[in-house]
DNA sequence: CTGAAAGCGCTTACAG
DNA sequence: CTGAAAGCGCTTACAG
């Protein structure tokens, strides 16, 4: 075990051709004849024969290396994407490689910094919690940058959301469709762009039926700040909704409230955001704005291979629609009507 | 932007010093002369120099990428891992890498030769699902394994694993001191060595007690099988306990009961296996067996280390202890005695 | 301690 | 279509 690693001179020596033809056979839409192209390809496959990546990356410049950069997966949002990112790029020749940083930008300089050194031929950046400085380098040092779930300012940069706008403001008119009348909101993190457009939306819903919005609270995505807002808002506004900025913190509230007095829903709606796999799980059983992963990270990744491809390609902004998942935590019809 | 990287040549020149020079101040250990390095160190931060890995790896040997293989991600322990291993390793100086496989040892093949492909240092299988094969093929290419959270019997391969046998006999012993006496198990995927370990101590810390194991069915590791499988040993035995192979099943367990008539913990005790972070919520409130995660990753990742720096060192199996977290779907006291 | 040189395993003009 | 050669950006003996 552990024999050399069997390269290009040794299958050009085997098959009786120079290095570089063996180098063509394996580079796609170099010029070969068939016959060199037979003659290499079935030595390589009896010796083992497959091109060293890292010499290729040192020439050609690609890596075939992804740098994922997330912060905590504990909302399974994130794992889950990351599983299909891995899939949808592993398909397309890339490997994906996970940049963990902490919530709020600390140990963001390194993280730039491993990412150039790792020569990554582009960056998705997926967690909301990451500081604009780090994509902005990233973009700086002209690797392609694709904000997967998260919106920014910087025109340079790629980015693919859901539509969230649309999203909190179908909320609304779904509560107050229900005929729920004192409507309250736990938000995502105000200071990102997800917490902040649910949120908009989600008010000027309101506002067009004519309905205030009763209290919110910023429920920062933190499990622990969103049930301690739920309970001051029951104990405040008597609410006979909460729409929740995300499937993560709902969780919360809907554990939290099952400590009071107060059901769901007879008593209040609750509404998340995401559609992550737990809520359709029986416990939860979560009426909630899909976002649909699948096809945002189908569009991330398309996006991405196109910058890589030809660095001129314009950055897009791609928002994908999503739609309300109808379950028992939010029923359709609102329990005919409010309550009191 | 998009201006050529500093190469080591670069900094050379404008030092005033060789290559080799330059080099060698980043090369931990190398003989070079402090007025060197703080020449070379400064214009190498003013230019923003950095090694390129890619290069270095080529020479060196050493890529410096950790190989994570993953099947699904779905049961949060292994996203959790995931997190875990990249901080830790990232902190060593590695990254991670992620291949993700199917369930059953689909596109294996691909993934053992993308894992040569990538000069990988070192590689981590860190999913029960995968085949043998795998694991077997990589030892074989003299690249180090470890195997996280599984076992094997093949000798060459390190592992790291909780001590599931002594665990699923303290499970048996803590049902049984809480006075239940029909006691089933749907265990994990015999298959794999945690499934088969955990039912077989748990079997035998029930017949030292002198309880017959009421029925076991194998629930692969699956919601859906899980839950039908509990459904059926309901109906079939009248359980007053079920000890669930982990706590990924033990959560759609604990939902197929709520929609029967029977109640946790008073008609039927709940433990699970794992203790991941959901088991705490209180709509679960699990009594489980913890995984110690974080000991678990730390050991694996030092285990990993030291065969890359010696491929000498021999292959250990490490067991890391857990304790059951006591909580409410099986309190300790077992609602004073069994029912009936 | 230091520089010149070879070489890691490839790709890619350059001639032919 | 094909080979010889240069070069990607480093590390590491080898002399000095």
């Amino acid at each position: 075990m552990n024999e050399r690693r069997v390269t290009s001179q040794d299958v050009a020596t085997a098959a009786g051709v120079s290095q570089s033809a063996v180098s063509r056979v394996f580079t796609p839409g170099a010029s070969v004849s068939a016959a060199t192209v037979a003659k290499v390809r079935a030595v390589a496959d009896r010796l083992g024969y497959r091109p060293n990546v890292l010499a290729r990356g040192l020439v050609s410049g690609r890596s075939r290396l992804i740098g994922v950069v997330v912060a905590y997966l504990e909302n399974q949002f994130y794992p889950d994407a990351v599983e299909r990112l891995s899939r949808a790029l592993q398909a397309e020749g890339y490997r994906i490689i996970i940049f963990t940083v902490m919530g709020r930008g600390e140990g963001v300089g390194e993280v730039i910094e491993a990412l150039l050194d790792y020569q990554v031929d582009g960056i998705i950046a997926a967690s909301v919690g990451l500081s604009d400085t780090l994509t902005r380098r990233c973009a700086d040092a002209g690797i392609p940058v694709v904000l997967f779930n998260r919106g920014q300012i910087d025109q340079r940069l790629s980015q693919v959301t859901s539509a969230n706008r649309q999203g909190g403001q179908d909320v609304a008119d779904f509560l107050v469709g229900g005929g729920r009348k004192r409507i309250a909101h736990v938000s995502g993190w105000l200071g990102s762009s997800t917490g902040f457009d649910r949120a908009e939306g989600f008010a000027d819903g309101l506002s067009k039926a004519g309905l205030p919005l009763m209290k919110q609270i910023d429920g920062k995505y933190q499990r622990d700040v969103a049930a301690a807002a739920a309970l001051e808002i029951v104990e405040e506004v008597r609410p006979d909704a909460i729409f929740v900025g995300n499937d993560h913190m709902a969780f919360a509230v809907l554990d939290a409230l099952r400590g009071t007095g107060v059901s769901v829903p007879d008593d209040i709606a609750i509404v998340g955001y995401d559609d992550v796999t737990m809520a359709s799980w029986p416990s939860f059983d979560l009426t909630t704005v899909r976002q649909p992963s699948g096809r945002m990270v189908a569009s991330t990744v398309e996006m991405l291979i196109r910058q890589i491809d030809d660095h001129a390609q314009p950055a897009k902004k791609v928002e994908i629609a999503g739609e309300i998942v109808v379950r028992g935590s939010a029923p359709a019809g609102g329990g005919d009507g409010a309550r009191v």
